[in-house]
RNA sequence: GUGCCCAUAGCUCAAUUGGAUAGAGCAACAGCCUUCUAAGCUGUAGGUUAGUGGUUCGAUUCCACUUGGGCAUACCA
């Protein structure tokens, strides 16, 4: 419907010149009747051009060549929409096209070739993924999906580092606890990390060798052991999820390659950089940020900016088009320094495309969890997979705009996940198939041949929505909104429930019935391939 | 103090980027199963979009200020 306007829009410029000058946006009104689609061209044009908007539309009006066949009227409409009703008969035609591309049906080539990568979850190995991580990682992926839907060859990368302070904590805390397995009397102080986990893994390392590491120091065998473990599990966790990164980038290798120290030479022969007691700072006030800051603290060691650009950079070598980098709120402080130091040496910071979401917000007993990997008391990803099962998961996670902040309340989750609203998408997909099981029985099977029987308010609605499907997909994808996602598949299943509440199938006259199977599958292919970019199962029965 | 995000129905959230009468789900109330899955459908009720100004044909959306929350503001990542 959409394209057929656009397609209309794009043949009448060469009457009405000044059209080229707008961008010209089509959208579904929310009052049913201001028309199937609409625009306010008319309005926007209005100021440009210095008429009254219904005049403008007017003359756009007498200008479109439309055809009967397919536009029913055009109206002009409050002050100055222009209004757009199609066929019926072409409102059918979806249902064929939906038969021609079945599981690929709301995929489009707007960006083939493109090549784009999504860094996500990039969580170092400290300790379990939390709630919080599960926002982030089921978010990043679903964007990789949407991304691929509208052609991009996409990449999921998961960055972290095995080195710094965090980790020689993490080792030493480890280390403590297998101390204190030996027998040793042990201090184990505040701001190390409190968590089970740690003393699983001092458990395993004194059952698999006993008192062999007795002497041992943080750094080593302890660090080694603790990341090893926290890595599998974390790989295990988001496995659960459906999630597989195709590369883990580990900081280290820059360092290993070199990349560290070049870049820091590019710095100082561009004069970006200086030193100040002891420490080299990067000129970013000059880059029209607020504060200079430190890249190599006076000990030798760079802070976490440095490679966070050298990073990037390899991004840039790897040859992506677009970049997407998914953070927790936490981080919004730091991508202006390394936006910044990319744009300073040259590279085009407008591919890297940093998404922030909000917090997850867990309520038990009616009061809020406060969550810190440190404290360990949180909330870990795989409780909560255990209680509520990957597909509740990943559709709650990506219900909501990730500017606002999640509030999971972890007892509704548990009590009434019947009432979680996947299950009305994933009823509606059984019900379909339910339906198909039942006809067959009655001998009858979906025909394209009649579909200008449907003609019902109900059916005609459907098939609406139905034309929805490929520009939501597309919109979505280019705005990086997951929820846009769940919301179509919502009223697509509220629709569908509605069809099915009114129009009967067996026992309707057989060439109608006939049609309306090839709508229930039409409608069927749109939820599980809706479903399918959300990395939510589909399923036959429940 | 400063920067980013947020404040919409009792609760959790939308609103196609400045559009027409602000919409869903849950919770509440009233109905609908001898007929393709009642995990469904229909109806009722629920709002000064935190507040005050401004910008214009038109503001939940943009600007300013105020109030209240979250996250930052390291030679931690």
């Amino acid at each position: 419907m959409k394209n057929y306007l656009i397609e209309l829009f794009k043949k009448t410029e060469t009457k009405l010149s000044y059209l080229k000058e707008v961008d010209i946006v089509f959208t579904v009104p929310s009052q049913k009747d201001h028309g199937d689609y609409s625009t306010n061209a008319a309005m926007i044009l209005a100021k440009k051009l210095k008429q009254k908007p219904q005049e403008i539309a007017k003359e756009i009006i007498n200008c479109l060549d439309f055809d009967k066949s397919v536009i029913e009227k055009v109206e002009i409409a409050g002050p100055g929409f222009i209004n757009f009703y199609f066929t019926k008969s072409f409102n059918t035609l979806i249902v064929k096209e939906i038969f021609q591309h079945k599981e690929n049906f709301g995929r489009s080539k707007k960006y083939s070739g493109k090549k784009a990568m999504v860094e996500f979850v990039s969580a170092n190995p400290t300790g379990p993924l939390t709630v919080g991580h599960g926002r982030n990682a089921v978010v990043g992926d679903t964007i990789a999906n949407m991304l691929e839907w509208i052609g991009y060859s996409v990449d999921r990368e998961y960055y972290f580092n095995n080195a710094g302070r965090q980790m020689r904590v993490l080792g030493d805390s480890v280390r403590l606890r297998y101390l204190e397995l030996l027998g040793q009397k042990i201090e184990f102080p505040d701001d190390y990390y409190q968590g089970e986990y740690i003393k699983e893994i001092a458990a395993k390392l004194k059952n698999e060798n006993g008192e062999k590491y007795l002497n041992e120091n943080a750094e080593g065998i302890f660090k080694q052991a603790a990341e090893k473990e926290i890595f599998g599990d974390i790989i295990k966790t988001l496995e659960r999820i459906q999630i597989r990164m195709k590369n883990f980038y580990n900081e280290h290798v820059l360092y290993e390659e070199g990349k560290i120290n070049s870049l820091l030479a590019e710095f100082k022969k561009k004069d970006l950089s200086y030193e100040n007691e002891g420490a080299v700072w990067l000129k970013l006030s000059e880059l029209g940020n607020e504060n200079d800051k430190v890249i190599v603290k006076s000990t030798g060691e760079p802070t976490y900016r440095l490679p966070d650009i050298a990073y990037h950079i390899t991004k840039y070598e790897r040859g992506y088009d677009l970049m997407i980098d998914l953070f927790g709120s936490d981080h919004n402080a730091t991508y202006p320094d390394v936006l910044a130091g990319l744009r300073a040496l040259g590279y085009d910071a407008d591919k890297v495309k940093v998404l922030i979401h909000q917090f997850v917000t867990i309520m038990e007993k009616g009061e809020v969890v406060k969550m810190s990997t440190r404290k360990a008391n949180y909330i870990t990803l795989d409780e909560l997979i255990d209680e509520v099962g990957s597909d509740v998961v990943r559709y709650f996670f990506n219900m909501r705009s990730i500017t606002s902040h999640l509030n999971f309340d972890l007892d509704l989750a548990k009590k009434q996940s019947d009432e979680n609203p996947v299950f009305y998408l994933q009823y509606a997909h059984a019900r379909i198939s339910s339906i198909l099981r039942m006809t067959v029985d009655e001998g009858l099977n979906p025909s394209l041949d009649n579909l200008n029987l449907l003609s019902t308010k109900e059916e005609q609605n459907l098939l609406k929505k139905l034309f929805e499907f490929p520009e939501d997909v597309l919109y979505s994808a280019e705005n990086y909104e997951t929820h846009r996602i769940t919301i179509y598949l919502e009223e697509l299943a509220a629709l569908f429930h509605r069809f099915y509440t009114e129009c009967r199938i067996i026992g309707s006259e057989k060439n109608l019935a006939e049609a309306r199977i090839a709508l229930c599958i039409a409608v069927q292919t749109v939820i599980k391939n809706g479903l399918s970019i959300l990395g939510v199962s589909a399923p036959e029965k429940m």
